[in-house]
DNA sequence: ATAGCGATTGACT
DNA sequence: GTCAATCGCTATA
């Protein structure tokens, strides 16, 4: 683990947010899982999903608001190696293009829940200089069929349109 | 104490 | 296209 720099430019995600949004794990109110989920913006949160994959999420709004964005996909820069030994993969756009295939690479678990994403330790996030000349696209989320009508047609997914590193349910191009 | 299930992936038909 | 993996969280009792 350390000496190792793993990085990525993100290039898909989706909002989880408030009270209203069904598909949200902090609609209810605070559990002992969600609970960074409710403290100010810049916290990481990861859970662990289908007893097998870990879901990396940074933490936004405030603390009377519980709200998230989920990593679903990063273009790989640094530590590529390393990621392709954690994965089991050579192939570069297959490292990091789910939300569960980038918390292996990155070597991500629960574990960094609840650490702060801000002060440039263990996980954070860097805001370009300059941003590249790119399309966003928007859809609905996606797994939440358990999620009320109206959370499941909210466009809270977003991702570069036709970058090759996003997941399968993005167009390519 | 325990049933039910998931913000997914990879293997297989 | 279908389906198993796998375990911690949540709800209910």
């Amino acid at each position: 683990m350390a000496g190792i720099r793993y990085s990525g430019i993100i290039v898909e995600t989706e909002a989880y947010r408030g009270f209203n949004d069904t598909a949200c794990h902090a609609h209810k109110g605070p559990t002992t899982r969600c609970e960074v989920m409710f403290r100010e913006g810049g916290f990481v949160y990861v859970y662990l999903t289908y007893g097998v994959h870990n879901m990396l999420n940074l933490v936004t709004e405030k603390s009377t608001f519980p709200a998230a964005v989920l990593i679903r996909a990063v273009e790989p820069v640094d530590g590529v190696e390393k990621m392709a030994v954690n994965r089991n993969v050579k192939n570069v756009e297959q490292l990091t293009s789910g939300p569960g295939k980038l918390t292996k690479a990155f070597d991500i678990d629960r574990n960094l829940s609840g650490i702060v994403a801000t002060r440039g330790e263990h996980v954070w996030v860097e805001i370009p200089k300059e941003m590249p000349n790119m399309k966003i696209g928007s859809s609905e989320r996606i797994g939440i069929d358990y999620a009320n009508e109206d959370a499941r047609s909210w466009k809270w997914r977003y991702f570069i349109y036709g970058n090759r590193f996003v997941s399968k349910y993005c167009p390519k191009k």
